[in-house]
DNA sequence: GCAAGTTTGTCATCTTCTGCGACAAACGTC
DNA sequence: GACGTTTGTCGCAGAAGATGACAAACTTGC
């Protein structure tokens, strides 16, 4: 019948039924709970805009489905007749956070609301890195997580994020330089491990840190951010209406190999002047006369001299600082941000150079792009990727509360 | 039945109603129309999941509306009762589209489906860029453009793209160095000048462009889009998820002004070796031995070079696409766009260094983020930017159509 | 300690909108 | 011209939120 069109649907082509409305009333209700913690009925109410009625209907289904419990208020003063506090339940719904970085590797239990229930990181040798010995340490680390947590618990999901380019598409590793992995499927073959048929996605830790500061972290509410995060390599996280951009395969956001000297050094991408070349831990350390595999302990010590008044750390700092007002300045004309969140080692060296990278950004970027943008460091530390990953983990349950679990019970 | 899924929505907090789904049933029938054309009844089902009553219902309620008429189907040869066309009533319902460009100035009357009805394009001398002159003029052209339209006509929406930086929230023109203009309120002074109570939107031409591009050109169902136009300046469109990044303020985009050459020339905009100052118009004439303000005749005489093998001509065009091919590479790793498309200046020149400039890509982008990625000329030649400020004013009746169709009957 | 005022949960009923199924209309085929 | 197929139409049912009346639970004031 249908005469061959464009396979591709502008709009979400997808008619409306009656149960959409109360499957997108649950989930704004979760969300909000989720997002902003406990709130009385009657808050929910105003934050909604639904009727009392429509509102008990709704927080009672998720009372009955084990998300939500409801308490009386702690009297607060007011007259009236008190709204139960609907807050979500962490310690029955969880998600399972994994974070594989370069030296280390975390697991998390993350309840409803984003609690972390609990968590653990191990520093691993060189050869652990491999993906069997990865894949073997997370099931052990997920197996004593799993112990201790409540015996009622439901696990609704599993983020993993990890320090390469992932293909969002199939959860698999493209390419993991740090980790020696190429082209793995790590998000199947992850997900077999578990033996568990919770589904597993697998992001890029920068889009996932950058996906915490938005929800839980420095940039809570903004809409639009710039999510920059630089060790020996530079990533980042791009949000635009609040949500991440994962570009068509899920790689958007690699900002580190962005040509930003196109005759400077070479690049372990094959590139050459990359923004990473430039204000990477490498040339940090060697503008400062140091090894450029020094390391975290190097840096500190860097950071040290500049406390100190050093020369050598002073200068290092201010080439530093301008790369990373040239690099801010050509992201913030592209995105027009509302707000620059800075991690990892940029997090720890901009309160030394705030001036500088500030002043760089001002030569550079278009006064009207640039008004407004607050540049700031992370606030979620080393965490943020394995806050993220739950995060991600969660979005389905948000987005379809009911509809999920019942995916869920069914399957296991 | 699937449910559109949409990822990461922060809250939209706002209950939904009965109410709502049938205006969110209407705009997906409406949109269909509107981008794909004409559909039958039994086609819609098909699309939209819901069933015939319903579809006969939403289309009833359109063909009252006036945005909407049946007409019987053509016989196909295939059995079964025939199932009336729906189809999109252009010459009733019109949005105005104004391209406010550097030498000249466009209106347009465009159809609901986005026929062009009327158009009037006129160039206008240095002395006629004043914003008071420039709004006499649009004045002037809508008269005559309403006056050849049909009597029973219906004008939806403004839309109005200028060359410069737009504030999306006010509508206000920022600024544009090309016309003199520096913090315009344009949108507003030019609803009043018209005397209308329909809204007026105005955007960045580049922007505008982008989305015609997406919408009616040749990126048509692509839902991330790396959009570049460059003539004397090098601006840009960013499209995710199939809808235009605006960034914080409606600044994004600004591709032009991202430091390739720290140490490069410097840039109008202040800033030194920004993208534009490689590849613009200027650079691209004073390699090839021409004066940098040449204009239009100057590169129709470049290329001609190169069609002809003038050595100069070719070194020219091979610096410049290693410049585009640089900035492109970078603006790849941050977006990973599935297709790039290339207007103005730019894309008059790609067909002429095609291989080097993808070629410089290769070398620059990862691997990942290249893949699968469409370098391609733009189809809509000068008429993207109205196309697109069209659709913009279209926005509002296509996410509500009765809602909208009643505030602007009311507000007359 | 009790009445009044205020706020909010609950319940029955109404409204809106879509799904479902039966029937009829309009087409092609044999 | 009978038959099969496809599709519009119409009545009815089901789902979900709105409305409004009433009751419950709290504070305040005396």
């Amino acid at each position: 019948m249908s005469t061959a069109r464009t396979p591709f649907t502008l709009a979400p082509v997808s008619g409306v039924r009656s149960e959409t409305v109360r499957s997108a009333n649950l989930a704004t209700i979760l969300r909000e709970l989720h997002f902003h913690g406990p709130a009385s009925r009657s808050e929910l109410v105003a934050r909604t805009g639904l009727t009392r009625s429509a509102i008990g209907a709704l927080v009672g289904e998720l009372v009955k489905a084990d998300l939500v419990s409801e308490q009386r208020a702690a009297s607060d003063g007011s007259p009236g007749r008190p709204s139960p506090v609907a807050a979500p339940i962490p310690e029955r719904n969880v998600t399972l956070a994994v974070d594989v970085a370069v030296d280390s590797l975390g697991v998390a239990a993350v309840g409803l609301g984003g609690v972390v229930l609990r968590s653990e990181r191990i520093d691993r040798p060189r050869e652990r890195v491999a993906v069997d010995a990865t894949i073997d340490d997370i099931v052990a680390m997920v197996g004593r997580i799993e112990a201790a947590l409540d015996p009622g618990v439901r696990v609704l999901g599993i983020g993993v994020g990890v320090v390469g380019l992932v293909n969002r598409t199939d959860n698999s590793v493209s390419i993991a330089p740090n980790l020696g992995w190429h082209d793995v499927a790590f998000g199947d073959r992850l997900q077999r491990a578990l033996g568990r048929k919770v589904d597993v996605v697998v992001s890029n830790d920068a889009d996932l840190a950058a996906l915490a500061e938005v929800r839980r972290g420095v940039a809570t509410g903004a809409r639009e951010v710039l999510y920059v995060w630089g060790e020996v390599g530079v990533g980042g996280g791009l949000i635009s209406r609040g949500e991440p951009i994962t570009g068509a395969a899920g790689f958007a956001g690699e900002v580190g190999h962005v040509p930003v000297n196109p005759d400077g050094r070479p690049c372990r991408c094959g590139s050459t002047g990359c923004w990473e070349t430039e204000i990477g831990e490498g040339a940090l350390l060697e503008r400062s006369g140091r090894s450029p595999d020094g390391g975290r302990d190097a840096v500190d010590a860097l950071l040290a001299d500049a406390d100190a008044g050093v020369p050598a750390a002073l200068d290092a700092l201010a080439v530093e600082a301008r790369w990373l007002g040239i690099g801010l300045a050509g992201l913030v004309n592209v995105m027009n941000p509302s707000m620059v969140v800075l991690g990892g080692l940029l997090g720890r060296v901009f309160p030394y150079v705030h001036d500088e990278v500030l002043a760089e950004i001002d030569r550079r970027a278009l006064a009207s792009a640039r008004r407004g943008v607050v540049v700031v460091s992370s606030a979620l530390a080393g965490d943020a990727p394995m806050l993220g990953a739950a995060e991600l983990a969660f979005e389905p349950v948000l987005a379809d509360p009911l509809g999920t679990l019942r995916k869920i019970s069914t399957r296991r």
